[in-house]
DNA sequence: TGCTTATTTCTCACTAGTGAGATTTAAGCC
DNA sequence: GGCTTAAATCTCACTAGTGAGAAATAAGCA
């Protein structure tokens, strides 16, 4: 009555394949690296998203909000509400840009720098651990296929992206 | 008035330095992908999770939601959320488990299966073109990389769940 | 048998965001 | 100057989940 499935990879291209296998370890791998990153922030009473927001502030000192939101990856409406979050815990400030009075800096405050310069160590140090099942080395060789995985993944656009522009069109 | 920020990379070691560089260009590879994946199961009307639960039934036929929650990576509070909603789409159905009567069963309907053989095919071309930034050969080296990483870290416990664990003993 | 601990799913209150559109300002062009 | 388009942030209704604990059953053991 039930006849046995078909995996369906047998029917795919190597290519797919490859890609199928890659996209189940890339999302393992980051789930269980990001579990240790949001557990170390969360020790200190922050999300991850909030972490990576105080962590740019620290190491650039003030920036846009729309800069914030590319690097920490956010919709336009999340950096809002994070940095809102933030400034009511005393850790983040708004101020305004002479140059652009649409644009706003969020800039760390004095208890916010005190906070990652207190925690910082400790969350290298844990991601440290979570990523040593591999040697310098291997992180190095990783690190660099990765990044062109993402960059290039980052590029090619969204097939519902180029749909709609080709409607524009 | 404003001194120049440290980058406080400056005074991590080797290993920091590398591990805090992998995270981040891990988080950017699979945001960029997940963003991929993501459109491809939206233009179906699914979440990436509802997706993955299909293809795992699919793949495997029924399943116990327990297996299908460690599977995909939810929360418990999760699995039976998603798989109501997919039997509310008329694409899974719940049968009991005859050996264990806590136990229940996620199974695909015909609709189910219908579906995943349509757009299966296609989510596989989207990966695949997402992927194509690394050679077949990159991708397989990655892939072994970046499994060891994630093993690796999803056994090392969370700080966390130690020092519970240690309260406990 | 009765007791204790494990496992499996489910419930429900809650949260961290998303995303479409509104608002304000900027910038370029006639 | 006035017009159009674009950029920067904000608002708000909404969603996809989480997570702690409940309920039911299983399994091992004295």
């Amino acid at each position: 009555m039930h006849t046995p499935h078909l995996t369906a990879q047998d029917e795919l291209s190597a290519e797919a394949t490859s890609a199928l296998r890659l996209w189940v370890i890339l999302a393992r791998a980051h789930a269980a690296i990001s579990a240790h990153a949001t557990d170390d922030a969360a020790r200190h009473g922050l999300t991850l998203a909030e972490f990576g927001i105080l962590e740019a502030l620290f190491h650039r000192g003030p920036m846009l909000l729309g800069e914030v939101q590319r690097r920490i990856l956010v919709s336009s409406g999340g950096i809002t509400f994070l940095v809102d979050r933030l400034t009511a815990k005393g850790l983040v400030e708004r101020r305004s840009c002479p140059s652009d009075r649409r644009a706003r800096y969020a800039a760390l405050t004095p208890r916010g720098e005190t906070l990652v310069t207190e925690i910082f160590p400790t969350h290298a140090v844990a991601l440290t651990k979570a990523m040593s099942g591999l040697s310098l080395e291997q992180q190095n060789t990783a690190a660099e296929l990765i990044r062109s995985l993402g960059l290039h993944a980052a590029e090619t656009p969204l097939p519902a992206d180029s749909l709609a522009a080709a409607q524009s069109a």
